[in-house]
DNA sequence: AACGTCTCCCGCCAGC
DNA sequence: CTGCTGGCGGGAGACG
């Protein structure tokens, strides 16, 4: 599939041992896969092992049976297949991926990087999940809309101090926020709030705060017709000088540049 | 670009 | 003992 040819030095053996499975997209999806493989899996899943899938990888997890009675990612090009194929499997291809803990199926191609990153995260923390996006250019994390969180509500976000603070912080970022003053409005000591902050976002509540803004101008250069300085100002940047040096440093071109560069296009 | 001042960050440690 | 917490100190880095 896809027009290059996949070696395998090693069989299916090999799933035995495997904590985490991951099933790619398959050459068929009207066919089901020879029941060797289908038995390897469902051994595998009973055995504890995790698996995922991307892409019409869902169509080999759905033919083990594996998914009845469970929600579903995969392909929109594929969702009416799939449901037809295997009406016990609730095919929902509005979301990203779905993670059921032991089961996690995905959409598309880059929808499958995102929920492999799920896992890195959930596995290793948000730190090295970011670390690991970076390396590969893309965002940590997209939302998939509301969907994304339904299935397993690790924490409300009302009652996570820090999603808190970032929902407050986002809606008024030209105002000025200091680590001290946040910490308090989260009931938490200075120390500890930077700890949990860092754990929960990957990064320290000030650098946070800092790509924030800039992120957030970013749109205003593109469709604003506010001067430089004035957008600066807008999102939290007390100084012009301020907003310029962060703006190049997190884009890598000045504020000016980065407008006159979309509005050339 | 340079510089003094202030804030933040994080390792470390002690306490619960 | 483990895991979470809060305070301290000093180096890094932001600010003006």
């Amino acid at each position: 599939v896809g027009g290059f040819t996949v070696e395998a030095p090693k069989g299916l053996r090999t799933l035995a041992r495997a904590d985490t499975i991951v099933i790619p997209g398959t050459a068929d999806v009207r066919r089901d896969p020879s029941p060797k493989v289908l038995s390897t899996l469902r051994r595998a899943h009973e055995r504890g092992a995790r698996l995922v899938s991307v892409c019409s990888g869902a169509f080999v997890l759905a033919a083990t049976g594996l998914l009845d009675g469970r929600r579903a990612a995969t392909h929109w090009r594929y969702a009416e297949l799939l449901q037809q194929r295997f009406p016990r499997v609730e095919v929902d291809s509005s979301v990203l991926y779905v993670d059921q803990g032991d089961i996690l199926t995905s959409a598309g191609t880059a929808a499958g990087i995102d929920a492999c990153l799920h896992v890195v995260r959930t596995d290793h923390g948000v730190a090295v999940a970011n670390r690991v996006a970076r390396r590969m250019v893309v965002a940590p994390h997209r939302d998939g809309g509301q969907a994304q969180f339904i299935e397993q509500p690790l924490a409300r976000l009302e009652d996570d101090p820090i999603a808190t603070i970032v929902d407050h912080v986002r809606k008024r970022l030209g105002e000025g926020h200091s680590v001290e003053d946040l910490a308090a409005r989260a009931h938490l000591s200075p120390r500890q709030f930077s700890r949990r902050f860092k754990a929960a976002t990957g990064t320290s509540p000030a650098r946070w705060l800092i790509r924030e803004r800039v992120e957030a101008s970013l749109p205003l250069l593109e469709n604003d017709t506010r001067g430089v300085e004035e957008i600066g100002r807008s999102v939290g940047f007390n100084s012009p000088a301020a907003f310029r040096r962060h703006f190049r440093a997190t884009v890598g071109l000045s504020p000016a540049a980065w407008r006159a560069q979309f509005r050339r296009a």
